[in-house]
DNA sequence: GTTTTAAACGAAAACGTTTTCGTTTTTGTA
DNA sequence: TACAAAAACGAAAACGTTTTCGTTTAAAAC
């Protein structure tokens, strides 16, 4: 009933703990006889390392953490995916905690995570993280980080991003080549970059084309639980300020869903009234009426991302080797759906 | 740099090793006067017990593994939420597997866990697993183990599930009500218990309605990555096949929003020609057009309890009680939504 | 002041593995 | 046959904690 042990084996061969150890690891100095005998024993009795002392031992624990913000959504879910199934390949397991984008519980949970002693960490940071001394003491560990999406510039690390500058800038002109000529933005929460850096591109964008900014047509959303519920809140409001706008580029695909059902409740047609991009590209994004154009973000490939730079400074920490961080940006996409459709304007050639 | 030891907390106070472990453990053969003196060096010193050596000698990891088909997924999504935020109250750390819908990948995950020695393991099976010699590996070695959703019935341990045979019957009994004379089913796949059980509650309120069954209006999903286009897939079948079909239950969301994304394309009004009840209650169902009538499973609820019963089973292991395999069985719940509004049929007396 | 009892402490083993380094055995060479 | 070199093996320490049980010290009882 109790598990094997390796003491066992070395008992039942009549030779020692060291050299049972060693055939199972295929050290040299063990004779081919030895070792056959030691692998088909330990085969037979179904022998498994005991992780426990294994760890102790090497000082490792094959065992990664991640923290994200929220587990139910589709972008995150991707990533989890991502993360997972290319730190299998490489025999790491992952831990999965959910920040809920509270600071105060990140910060335990990295916490635990250390006390754990994983052997590196993943994270995505809440939004209300504006202080980063839980991250430094990661770093200060010598333990390998890893940063993707919502990251803080001012921490030394690894990052795996998107330019979402270059994704907003991108969203907003196309909006603008579809004929829109005052564009609000539905933003999301305050401090995180990737939230502040796609409202600097819609900003640009409006500029570069010669389009005035005005702030009042910037709304905010939390991004939190609620963000379906903000972006319906966020679309009514808009529709008693403003009553002119006829384009709208929103932070992200549920906080647009959100607001595309209360512009459907109102009568408001998308995309003739109003055109609409998300961002993410959820894939609830390409089944709603009218599907919603939007960026796509690689989660899947971001995961995997980051566990591949995860890996390579575990190893080269392992080697001793100075750790080298890197920025990774991966490319996105505009994806062209309904909620934008070209729409006749006056003052526009149409072919 | 390194971490601190029991040791250099004893060398530093000049006391034993024994006797700081005591101390940080509340033993009552420790005066008050030498247990300050540890604790508030241990605190300078941001001591943090070693958990290999603690997992070592305790042989418990204070980690669980979990084991789903997917995660990309809103339910599955759901329940992990469920488990891991219970799981942290409790100060236990969640390993998550995705076995991909493979019984093959399932094994090995199985395999890996028992030999990372977690306390306990958490499972939905895969579609394909119809052999469970690694599930009961588990049981041999008497580690506790929870099933939910999809469970196989033979296996010895606790189960937290739904009624999936009511769930059903209410379903389709909904669509009769709503005036439906020829219902078809997209099942699930073959083997898992939970699509067989929908497909009997589905039968069974046919024939208690005298309605007869036709086995030529029951189709498969095998509710994989493909589930969207599996439902486009058949719904476009459906309509080849059988041109007086006028409601389908549907085993999941996705592959109902799949099949509604087809019936919109080609012109089928729903519900005025088909009515459509899917299984799950993803939010999507919620706004896609029109809204999709649906069962909800309690997914963040069914982690929690799951997590609970696998606790439960853990504290009596180590206090050496008999364990307690449990089935425990949710309450689902009817949502009405637009996908079944009551149509006006000559048979029927309308208010 | 001596004995009894209680309170405080510590030595040491144990958990199971890995790895260094020294010892024994075998093989090869002269 | 003797000796060097190579091959095979094992003793022991180490990883850091927990816990049993024995020992010392302090307090209480006589």
């Amino acid at each position: 009933m109790k598990p094997v042990t390796l003491k066992q084996i070395a008992e039942q061969l009549n030779i020692s703990v060291t050299t049972v150890s060693k055939a199972l690891k295929d050290y040299p100095d063990v004779s081919k006889k030895t070792r056959g005998l030691v692998r088909e024993l330990a085969k037979t009795l179904n022998y498994k390392p005991n992780t426990f002392a294994v760890n102790l031992r090497t000082k490792e624990s094959k065992t990664i953490g991640l923290v994200i913000p929220v587990i139910v959504h589709h972008f995150f879910s991707s990533v989890i995916k991502g993360i997972i199934s290319q730190a299998e390949k490489k025999g790491y397991l992952v831990i999965i905690l959910q920040s809920n984008e509270s600071y105060e519980l990140e910060k335990k949970q990295i916490d635990l995570l250390l006390s754990q002693r994983v052997d590196g960490i993943i994270i995505s940071l809440a939004n209300g993280t504006a202080d980063f001394s839980h991250l430094n003491e990661v770093i200060a560990q010598e333990k390998p980080l890893v940063m993707f999406d919502k990251i803080a510039k001012i921490v030394k690390c690894s990052k795996i991003i998107i330019d979402d500058r270059k994704a907003a800038y991108i969203a907003t002109q196309h909006l603008i080549d579809s004929g829109c000529k005052r564009i609000a933005h539905f933003r999301g929460a305050l401090l995180p970059q990737n939230s502040i850096d796609r409202f600097l591109g819609y900003k640009k964008a409006l500029l570069d084309n010669n389009l005035p900014y005005d702030p009042s047509l910037v709304y905010i959303c939390e991004c939190g639980d609620m963000s379906f519920e903000e972006g319906k809140k966020n679309a009514k409001q808009l529709l008693k300020d403003h009553d002119d706008v006829d384009g709208i580029f929103i932070n992200t695909d549920l906080v647009a869903i959100g607001a595309m059902t209360a512009f459907n409740k109102q009568g408001v047609k998308i995309p003739e009234d109003i055109s609409i991009v998300g961002f993410s590209n959820w894939f609830m994004s390409s089944v709603i009426s009218p599907t919603l154009t939007t960026i796509n973000q690689p989660g899947f490939k971001m995961g995997k991302t980051a566990f591949k730079q995860l890996y390579n400074e575990i190893r080269a920490i392992k080697n001793k080797k100075p750790k080298t961080s890197k920025i990774i940006t991966l490319e996105t996409e505009l994806i062209k759906r309904e909620s934008t459709k070209k729409i006749k304007r006056p003052n526009l050639l149409e072919n």
